[in-house]
DNA sequence: TTGACATGTGACTGTTTAGTCACCTATTAT
DNA sequence: ATAATAGGTGACTAAACAGTCACATGTCAA
């Protein structure tokens, strides 16, 4: 898996929103996935191969469809580039400390 | 904090590897971090803008010195908007598994 | 106060990247 | 067979970005 791929896929706004999409639900069409789209299917296609070269996505043909997974494991290795696991018990109250405050207002 | 700007700080290796020498020791000033890149002094102060920007990085002048400190939490909460607690376990013990792998050869 | 040091700004250039289009192949249903 | 469906390729354009440079401000030591 290259370090450089899977960051520069989640550079991209339509890219995450994609990864969303598939955490929401997985196994979706190129089609499915289109369809939520402002953009061609050719846009959203060339997004989801960034998203497979990286290893964030891996896909399973079923006959003329192509099914998209998402793969957690890139983003739990970026985690633990600068979070050791001393220290990600303080970060991890951190973030939900700030996500709580966001929610509520 | 601004989701966009931390995937983008992100995205750049310079930008990566300066994360690298701040989660290794903090406290590190412009002429320092410079000085082990193959980049002029603009460059690195261009990058080291845009994580500051990002949240990834936070600073405190101390003198004619600006120290940088590296801010995981950004970091973290992209970790979180993709691995829901439930999964957490389960993906961290791959992750720690291709690590490993990896490490041995 | 003079010179060296540490950081900062705005403009410029070459490269990369997002998004589209014309055109193509493979699979399914009738 | 044939029409509709699902996915795929290579070339093109406009916008974004990395990196550099001339020039400038504020701080420290002798």
């Amino acid at each position: 898996m290259d370090d450089d791929r899977v960051f520069r896929a989640l550079a991209d706004p339509t890219r995450r929103h994609l990864l969303d999409r598939l955490h929401e639900r997985d196994g979706r069409t190129l089609t499915e996935l289109e369809s939520e789209l402002e953009m061609t299917r050719f846009g959203v296609m060339k997004h989801l191969k960034v998203l497979e070269g990286a290893g964030l996505v891996v896909t399973r043909r079923s006959g003329r469809e192509k099914l998209h997974f998402l793969n957690p494991v890139p983003i739990r290795l970026i985690h633990d580039r600068w979070i050791d696991k001393y220290t990600e018990r303080r970060v991890s109250a951190l973030a939900d400390l700030k996500t709580t405050l966001e929610d509520a207002g």
